[in-house]
DNA sequence: CAATGTGCCTCGCAAAGCGATGGCCGTCAA
DNA sequence: TTGACGGCCATCGCTTTGCGAGGCACATTG
């Protein structure tokens, strides 16, 4: 997959997936690469630096959380302002589809 | 339009159009401009660098014209090669869409 | 003559993904 | 007991790409 695609696509992936529950980073690059079946596999470069920056604007909220055998896992949780903001993503994301769409044609 | 979305979707973009037939770097922007009823305006700065690199692969080739009032346009046409590009690219666009859908959910 | 439109282009900047790298700590086999 | 493996966090420098601004040249129109 071309990576430079990719490129803002990030975001919305990150906030659907939360939008489904909290999940910690591992655990985001392993549901992503199951479900595309090895496709895709988000890498820990783009998946940390999102994250963080998705939690400086508040759109997402994280809590540590110690599991039974002591260690620690980070969760990330869907915040009322970045629910807005997905719901505004979406909308875009089905504008720019259209968009290429209409140049590339329907689909093969 | 996030400016972010678009990138790496550009040389899909020039592909497909040049796919109709041969066209100038200002028809190109118009054309693009009309098309999305103004929603997306193609910069100068993304449109040349990315033709020139097209180029440079020779994806596409490039020849001036000169007009009946003595001005020149420079026009690019789509060669073989990519045209072969432009299938694998829409493969992967195709592909691209399938996956983000999957995880934002079918279109609203 | 001036303003606008056509038409080409480049430069420096910012943003985001990538690969590499690093560190910590359980678990399990040798 | 030791070492490899895997879970889990994260950062750094590089590259790529679009953008805004700028520049140049010429034709048409008022």
């Amino acid at each position: 997959m071309d990576r430079e695609l990719l490129k803002g696509s990030t975001p919305l992936l990150l906030l659907s997936l939360l939008c489904e529950g909290p999940m910690y980073g591992y655990q985001i690059i392993e549901t992503v690469r199951q479900r595309t079946g090895g496709t895709y596999t988000l890498k820990e470069g783009a998946l940390y630096p999102a994250l963080h920056k998705l939690e400086a604007t508040e759109f997402i909220a994280s809590y540590w959380e110690t599991q039974e055998n002591g260690r620690e896992r980070r969760y990330y949780s869907l915040q009322p302002a970045g629910a807005a903001f997905l719901a505004a993503k979406k909308k875009e994301w089905n504008q720019f589809v259209d968009m290429v769409q209409a140049f590339v044609g329907p689909r093969a």
